[in-house]
DNA sequence: CTGAATTTTCAAAATATATTGAAAATTACA
DNA sequence: TGTAATTTTCAATATATTTTGAAAATTCAG
């Protein structure tokens, strides 16, 4: 495999995986190019290599730099932006858990305890058993959120003791 | 709040959440109706309640049966079909993610340790750079993959002595 | 300032995904 | 078995999401 066909494959697979766990393929894709990529890459360099509009590009990188696993980079004398990829897998592994964890799960669970809090005094069979089952939900997810954060907070040290004492 | 108005909330709060993380806003609306209801509902009454057509409710039941936290219910004198869902949170919360792993994460980190291996050898620079970028993904998703792995094996008891270990 | 280079925006078009509904297949009771 | 109830399938349709591309806004060197 040539290097150029690794690395379109890298890009292909990251496009794929991203898609299915709700992550815009373009942004995937780009992220992976950046990763990919030794030295920084301008969005016209971008558009070139993913045969993307010049739109899509520039909306892709910024959603990157909001994740912000992807940085501006400035290139003296040249006018235009340029962009590298957080290379350290475990901090943009973790910035991307987090971001998603506030924007998608957080509302959702703030929900859960409403409905949790509003059907516990209901005194019907159904009720309860209702409050139950939601109740066992959020419960469920704060303990994953304790650990979550606690894990998200972690130097690499750290979380290196913790995952081992979890597995032995 | 009434108990029916909870319980549509639960419902659409839950499809809304299975969108953004790459599940069927139908199925996750079936699975939350079921996990609402004390009693077995038939196709029929998962069509009405939900507002679905009679495809897209059989579709999305066999889905839920497929992961595993959906089983049929045979009721005595009725020729139809009932469905009941898997109460226990913890239970089907992990064959979701057992099922998703195998599906989409396995077939990725193969295709990763491929390009890994192709890039071993490469001399230049930037083949070394991607080889060490891709290299790392694959280490830290097997070490995800290995302490995933003992939590799902774990019985109840055993996975909360190994996840209050990882608070402390 | 001026204006060319660059970035951003966003309505329209393209694409992908989900849903419908009716016909075909299957089931199980008489 | 015959047949009516039930389930399944899948082409057609509807809906949602992504992508484009050109116009508007911004930036900055001269």
């Amino acid at each position: 495999m040539k290097l150029d066909e690794a690395k379109q494959q890298f890009i292909d697979t990251w496009g794929a995986l991203g898609s299915e766990w709700g992550i815009n393929k373009s942004v995937a894709q780009v992220h992976a190019l950046l990763l990919a990529s030794t030295k920084p890459l301008s969005t016209d360099e971008i558009m070139e290599k993913l045969v993307i509009s010049r739109g899509n590009a520039n909306m892709s990188i910024r959603q990157l730099i909001e994740y912000g696993i992807v940085y501006k980079k400035h290139i003296a004398g040249d006018r235009k932006e340029y962009f590298v990829a957080e290379k350290d897998v475990l901090k943009w592994a973790m910035k991307i858990a987090v971001m998603r964890k506030k924007k998608e799960l957080d509302p959702v669970m703030e929900i859960l305890k409403d409905i949790s809090e509003a059907t516990e005094d209901d005194k019907t069979k159904d009720g309860q058993a209702f409050h139950q089952t939601v109740k066992d939900i959020q419960v469920l997810t704060e303990q994953l959120e304790t650990i979550a954060n606690k894990v998200f907070q972690s130097n690499r040290a750290d979380l290196l003791i913790k995952l081992f004492k979890l597995i032995v």
